[in-house]
Parts: structure tokens; sequence; C-alpha cells
DNA sequence: GTGCCCATGTAAATGGTTACATGATTCT
DNA sequence: AGAATCATGTAACCATTTACATGGGCAC
């Protein structure tokens, strides 16, 4: 149903780096490779095929292996275009919202106990990502290791990897910070 | 409009740090301190007010201070216990969407070139944001050097800092994998 | 024969942004 | 006189998520 979104082009995008998909295959794709920086739902994927066949930037092939039927997608040569096309425009800069600091800026307002319980919590999270990460590098390297696409999907990974990682500092910092009210003011 | 939106509560929290405050006031402040994680805009803003002050978590005072009209709002009791129930609910971990890494995860599928100035670009807009960053907190350590808050503010604006640090050793080495192809399997 | 996974879709709600609309005041 | 800023709001639109709906195949 949406037109301009973003969606379509990552549908597009995994189609374009593996042909011959279904929508059910898209999204399991993406739960293994681009889980950490992009996700789409079966609601957006489905609709969104449908829409791209409409405007013949892909095809797709009925497919019945094994009694199970399912639609295999691949793009046009027109697909192709307006896949290029997107990956070439500049990405814009997008700042997300963050709870967590939003909570923390009003932390003043309530007891320390609070603002900490709200790091130690985030830091618990970052963990459980740092050790998924580290899982599903070494993982990826050894299943695509003469995938040409490896070095590109190693810099996504690893983008999430330095950011967790950052991220646990400034929690140490931070639980430093609310439990001996020290700040330094460099 | 919107009924439980988040946004509710970034406003109940600046009237909390900055009571008798006008929608106009609430923006700018945010504009000079959540910019970087939380933004408001006027129709987000306006809305809102309206909408707490129908459910008597605020009331407002009209205004005219030189000539200029202008309604400055404040908590009510039940407006400060909302408030503090939300702040002490934990905050779910959220991912955003990353075009950026989308575009790299896609990078096989086209010449280098692109990938490459997708970096760089990202990495000028981080420059940028660094030094923005850098003179906000000289700025806001002198200027609100006795402000409780400014622990708590301080916490977010290096959590920004240390992100963007991160994100730029990360732009230095990307860069290095596309230019010579090289990566390192650690 | 029950429960899980494959497989595809629709409808409604959510939450937010953009565009529109207005008017007074202060600065240059 | 005109531009910028102060000040408040409404209406339309948008992408995305959640809930709903269905059915066949496979394993235990």
């Amino acid at each position: 149903m949406p037109k301009n979104s973003r969606s379509q082009y990552a549908i597009l995008g995994m189609l374009a780096l593996f042909p011959g998909s279904s929508g059910y295959e898209i999204k399991k794709l993406m739960e293994e490779s681009t889980d950490h920086f992009w996700k789409e739902t079966f609601s957006s994927i489905y609709p969104v095929l449908l829409q791209l066949e409409k405007e013949a930037l892909v095809t797709h092939e009925e497919c019945a292996t094994g009694g199970r039927q399912s639609k295999k997608y691949t793009l046009s040569s027109k697909g192709e275009r307006a896949f290029a096309d997107w990956l070439e425009q500049p990405v814009e800069m997008e700042q997300q919202r963050h709870e967590l600091l939003l909570k923390l800026f009003f932390g003043e307002t309530a007891v320390p106990e609070i603002s900490l319980r709200h790091i130690e919590e985030f830091r618990a999270g970052l963990l459980q990502r740092q050790s998924m990460f580290g899982a599903i590098r070494s993982q990826l390297i050894e299943a695509e290791k003469d995938s040409p696409g490896l070095p590109y999907w190693l810099m996504t990974l690893d983008y999430g990897i330095k950011q967790v990682a950052s991220a646990l500092e400034w929690c140490e910092e931070s639980i430093g910070v609310i439990k001996n009210g020290s700040i330094v003011y460099h």
C-alpha cells in the first residue's frame, strides 16, 4: 500500500542479492542478516511485492516445491535500474529518538536509583546484543567466506559492534557518575 | 491528537524541569538541549498541551509579557504523578533503521565508489555533529554549572559524543576496507 | 491429531511529519 | 516598509506496526 516507502528498496535490494526469493524467504533472510539495522514485517513485504509487480519492477513465478506453493520473485531490468538509482542517492543523516536518554535527561526530577536502573538495564541489553553480534560474525565469516558480499556484510555488522562497545563504555562511565556523584568536566 | 504518545511525556518532563513554559518555549528549550536524541514539532506540542490540560495533567495561565501573549503551563500534582510513573518504567531496547547500512549491505551490487561516497558523506555529517557537540558541551558547563540537572544533561550529551567518535572510527576502517579491498577477519 | 512451521495476504490503528493558516511584535 | 521572530493552532498525509484471517504440510 505505501507508495514512497523505503521498504520497497529494501525488498528490491534483497531480490538483487538473492534472486528468486519469496516474500517469506525475504523475511527470513533479513532476520539473519539485516535485523540489527533493518526489519520488515510480512505485512509490509507482501503488499510491497504486489505493488512492485504492478509497477513492473519485479516478476514472479509460481513455484510448488514439495507440495508447498510459493511465489519466487525476480527483478526486471526496470527494477534493477530503479534499485541502482536509489542506491546511489545520498543518505540523509537521520537522528532517532532515544527514550533512555530522554528519561536520563529528566533524571534530577527523581531519585538517582531510577536513572541507575535504566542504565543498568540498558547495559544488560547491550551485553546480550554484543554476544549475539560476536556469534553472528564468526558464523558469517565461515558460512560466506566466498560470497562477494561478505566485506559489505561485515561492515554493517562491525558498525553495530562498535556502537555497542562504545555504548557500554558510556554505561560504565555514567553509572560511576551517578553512584559517586562526581563528574569530570573535561 | 495522538493519545498514548511518548511526546506527552517528553513535554510533561520539560514542564517538570522548566515550570511555566509555553509551547513555544518548550520547543526552543528542546532545540537547545534534547535535539540530538529527541525532537518535537509545534504540530505535536500544541495538540499535546491541549490534551494534557483536558486530562488535568497540566494547567495554564494566560500571560501577556510585553504585549505578547502566551500560555504558561505548569504540572498539576496529577501530572507530576503521571510523569513520575512513566519515568520509572523500564525502557525498551529500540533498534532503529539505518539507511546507510542498508545501502552498504547492498554494496556489492554496485561499483565500490558508491559505497565509498556514502561513507564519506556520513563521515562529513559526523564531523559536523562532533564539533557541534563539543561547542554545546563547554557552553553547557559554563552556563549551567549550578543546575542540579547538569550531570544528567552531560550524560545524554556524552552518549552522543561517544557514539559519534566510534562511528568515525568505523568510517575510517570501512573506507580502508573498500579502498584496498582488504579485510581483517579477526 | 496436535502443534509448529511454511506461506500469503487484509484491515485497522498508531504515531508522527508536512503543509496550511493566522496574527501580533520587534528589528533593520 | 519589510523581514524575522514570537506565538498558536488545524488538517491532511504518511509509513509502519499490530491485529486479524486463512490454509496446507510436516513431524512427533
